[in-house]
DNA sequence: AATGACTTGATAAATATTTGACAAGTTTTT
DNA sequence: AAAAACTTGTCAAATATTTATCAAGTCATT
């Protein structure tokens, strides 16, 4: 499950989904479901489940379906869940800690060690014991700890020059950025840009009738 | 711009970052812009942008383009920002703090008047000048006071008995969802389900090579 | 006021994604 | 042990989405 044609964007959106609904099915000790089965309960077409499986492995049986247990296994090492990764946060905000939180409890494998700031008040604290470091500082703190992805939780106007010192340190590997603003990076740093805004207008969107 | 055939999901969701690019647009004090120039900025091809804004109104002018603090209106107005919202936020752990903070400051049409738990410790305390509720008291509020939206930023386990509980009051439009587990409501109740761990998980995807 | 440079909105063509159908293999029932 | 009930993986068909094309309209220039 390593090197694949071109598995198409919406596909690999769809996987994260997978997996949190196997976890579920592990946790009511379901042992093995069909394609049929999983539809029905995500939402899916059976005909899609087994398509987008089948874009990276033939893992279920003719007859049986999926063992739960196993297809979550492969689902995560595809998402790449088979290693633990080291996260620093960029901006101590509100956000920023609600983040620290929420990757440290909801889900193992991303350890985030350090925060990072530009404001005095917070840089020296320990927020959920996690040490706020200035940010000024930030090439010598990747140069001495191993990080893969950096967590952009700054106001819009940082973040771009937030996301090129780090990147040009190349050091990491992503960033995960939740600035109102498209971060862009060099080729081969992979970026994920966040916009929750996007997500509420959606909504406000469909509110109307 | 009211009622359309049928415009696409995935056009849907363009539209906000069509929003925030025109409004960044208008603070450089840029007045008009083709669907080329646009679309180079936004990474999106001239052709899917006319396609887009197209769904819902000749806002475009042959030989000229697009104006570019009218278009940000029209799509505002697409979007439902013409008027504004009155939410609530159900689960005052770190994640609805922030978001608190994030709707005031960040776009204006946003008023969260009040948080609400289930936690002693934080019933009756103001956070960030909004008070927080007894989640029991509820129905109680949402019968004296308008809301339109609720954020809900409680565990998994809790989700969907909330979304279940305000939904009953027929007295909300919508629900905003960052618990990690799929809500569902029941018709003409909004239901956007934010998964901040999918979006992290297709980082890591891409990261592998 | 005519020419040339642009640019939209609409339609058609090209791509991409999703769904349906079925041969082949497994499990359960009789 | 044969028959019936399931279920996958694959390929083809059906949909949906994106891109290209172009007639017609606007603006700037001469």
């Amino acid at each position: 499950m390593e090197k694949k044609d071109k598995v198409s964007m919406a596909a690999i959106r769809r996987l994260p989904k997978y997996y949190r609904y196997l976890k579920d099915l592990i946790d009511r000790d379901v042992e093995k479901i069909s394609s049929k089965e999983l539809g029905d309960i995500m939402g899916f077409t059976a005909s899609q489940i087994r398509q987008d499986l089948n874009n990276f492995g033939g893992f279920g049986q003719q007859g049986y379906g999926y063992n739960v247990k196993e297809l979550h296994g492969e689902v995560g090492k595809i998402l790449g869940l088979d290693k633990s990764y080291e996260v620093v946060i960029i901006g101590a905000g509100n956000l920023g800690q609600a983040l620290s939180n929420y990757t440290n409890f909801e889900k193992t494998g991303f350890n985030c060690k350090a925060m990072f700031d530009v404001n005095p008040r917070l840089i020296g604290m320990t927020i959920r014991d996690i040490k706020v470091y200035d940010f000024d500082d930030i090439e010598e703190y990747l140069e001495k700890y191993d990080v893969d992805i950096a967590f952009v939780c700054t106001n819009k106007e940082s973040a771009q020059d937030v996301a090129s010192r780090i990147s040009n340190t190349g050091k990491i590997s992503a960033i995960w950025n939740f600035a109102p603003t498209d971060i862009v990076t060099p080729e081969g740093i992979v970026v994920e840009n966040v916009h929750l805004i996007d997500s509420l207008l959606t909504v406000t969107y469909r509110i109307k009738d």
